[in-house]
DNA sequence: CGGCATCCAATGTGATACTG
DNA sequence: CAGTATCACATTGGATGCCG
């Protein structure tokens, strides 16, 4: 009899799962593709090379701070490649790596599922939201 | 001369900018699927139908309030129809429905570009953590 | 120009307990 | 069995100000 049943045993289980779903590539990847800023940075570089500001300018209503933050990963996971030219104002030139564009497609194919069906889905959340306008 | 400016602009270009965006397909797909486990349950759905408990043991590491939240979203997308069967112990199935099916494409899309370049994104993020390892 | 550090609000996620 | 409700905690995202 363990001092410690159902809870103890559980949280092991969560671990082992979380260690399990960690691991799953497809996971990994859709954790970053989910993230907030991820596709709209590739589809901008997705048509060369841009720099930093023209970034900001494309994205918009991103901030400095998630610009800086998506960027990072995205070099840390090798899909851009970040080129520091030093000059008087220093220039920083990204671009997408090989693998990075090889990514593109994918996004396309989700853009173009999207493009298809969102207004389906849509149609659905508004109809499913028409019965109970109270929620 | 407005007596409020730059702050004031900023704030609604973001307005517009998060309008035009949220109006955006493509991330609106994303942001679904981004979620945790929106792309578990589809694909534990993906073999046919499941009740809750199915689900609930097939996914392992989900909470209750996940799965149920998880769950209700997809169906008020249209993606996932929900079956109760009036019972003693009351019976519920979930299942997709075609537009859901539609979906699975899309996923099995990313799955295959994770499973073929997850391990190349792994390796570039362990090489560039070994540049900072106090990081 | 291209960041980084800090603070703060909002949201997401989960554990737990209770219900028809 | 299949949830709902509540609370606590972690993560996210943004605003702001400073720096090389």
């Amino acid at each position: 009899m363990p001092t410690q049943t159902a809870a103890q045993r559980r949280a092991a289980a969560k671990q082992a799962y979380n260690a399990y779903i960690a691991a799953c590539p497809s996971r990994q990847l859709l954790a970053t593709l989910g993230d907030k800023w991820v596709a709209l940075v590739l589809v901008a570089l997705g048509s060369g090379g841009a720099r930093y500001a023209d970034l900001a300018r494309h994205i918009a209503g991103v901030s400095q701070k998630m610009l800086t933050q998506t960027l990072r990963v995205l070099e840390r996971d090798g899909l851009v490649r970040r080129k520091v030219t030093a000059a008087v104002p220093v220039r920083v030139d990204y671009a997408l790596t090989p693998l990075g564009r090889s990514l593109l497609p994918v996004v396309a194919k989700i853009k173009s599922w999207a493009e298809t069906h969102m207004d389906r889905v849509l149609l659905a959340r508004a109809e499913h939201d028409a019965k109970r306008p109270a929620q």
